[in-house]
DNA sequence: ATAATATATGGTCGTTTGACCATATAGTCA
DNA sequence: TGACTATATGGTCAAACGACCATATATTAT
């Protein structure tokens, strides 16, 4: 994308804060804010549009940012990426800064996603703590050596699940404490596979 | 808070909607998608404010929903947790969920939070894995044992953090590799706190 | 030198917008 | 019956708004 001049870049600044509100910006209003002439303010937001940091509907408050920037900042409110962490400068300077996250999208790739919280530490040599909630994808099948909530004599369980030849092996990791890979034969016992774990998520770390 | 009659419901949903995609309407908008005059919206409008639905900065497209209102349906969006999973039902059943969170929300206590992309395998017995992203806290200081991002020699690491006599002690968490301890002596290293681990994000989990 | 870019002011124009008036109807409740 | 609520139409008005014109200046690139 083509660079932007100082002026520019507080403009589009502005405008982007203001619609991180829900809270669109007149030009008028912009001007106000950087005491300038209204006109002024649409030669600015004329650059930007055809510099292709913004769209116009035309209407009254009609500004808004372009899809190819939002893919640059994906910032409509997130957690920043930092990148590099130099020596000597503020961290959360904008060169250091890789992109925003939402982690809300980044999880809702689809539908029917939601967080289990895990209990037990079977799981902690894939880094899946006591404690931490796994982002569960639902699903009726499996890939056969990913990582599945199963439902087990009505119980929900969180590990390795294999599907071989005339049985299901579900594998714990960790190799501390003595679990054991636990073989069902299916219509032995009621399982079901729930869904898939996709992430998770710690936000206790002491 | 006081019902709502069905046309002031639907007419409440789509100014919603409208700033969920953060395209406040205008009164003529409302009327034209509703097929009415827009003195029809005013009115409608009005009774949406005098019932404490909505508030009206004044300015043109100006119609938001009140704090009040935001509150009660802040639980719609989320991931929901799901409490127990329980044979013969839908796991998504009202029942089963224990509530909704906003990850980004979790995060957000406070200001000053970044994400910070974890490279090796130091710290895995901590359930920080290489690939995840952990949240950082800004902060100069750190309380003693606690997991710190460290600017060691224009190098971010992440180890806890143990502040001794007259150095720090900067420990991996990895029983496996032969990671040491690191000390390093105040003043004789260019040593700076970044700021504390309080969470780990990790969303490619196969 | 000339052209193009970027920033800026002032003014005009037609449209959009919110507010409001007069009026009407159907339903509810005292 | 009368007051009130809720929904609705049509019309008016002033303010806000986006677009555009003319003009100016300073900077940069050719």
């Amino acid at each position: 994308m083509e660079p932007l001049t100082e002026k520019q870049r507080q403009v589009l600044n502005f405008i982007k804060d203001r619609l991180n509100e829900n809270n669109p910006p007149s030009q008028r209003e912009i001007a106000r804010r950087f005491s300038l002439a209204q006109n002024a303010v649409y030669q600015l937001v004329s650059y930007l549009r055809k510099k292709g940091y913004l769209v116009d509907s035309g209407a009254h408050r009609g500004l808004r940012l372009s899809q190819e920037y939002l893919g640059k900042i994906s910032q409509a409110d997130g957690i920043p990426i930092v990148g590099r962490v130099a020596a000597g400068e503020p961290i959360l300077a904008e060169q250091n800064i890789e992109g925003y996250v939402n982690i809300e999208k980044l999880f809702n790739k689809s539908e029917g996603i939601f967080l289990l919280k895990v209990s037990g530490d079977s799981m902690i040599d894939e880094g899946i703590m006591d404690g931490d909630y796994v982002a569960v994808k639902l699903t009726s099948t499996i890939e056969n050596g990913h990582i599945g909530v199963v439902l087990l004599d009505d119980e929900a369980t969180i590990k390795r699940v294999y599907i071989q030849k005339n049985r299901i092996a579900l594998k714990p990791a960790n190799s501390k404490a003595g679990y054991k890979t636990r073989y069902v034969k299916q219509f032995d016992k009621d399982i079901r596979i729930i869904g898939k774990v996709i992430g998770c998520i710690r936000t206790n770390i002491r």
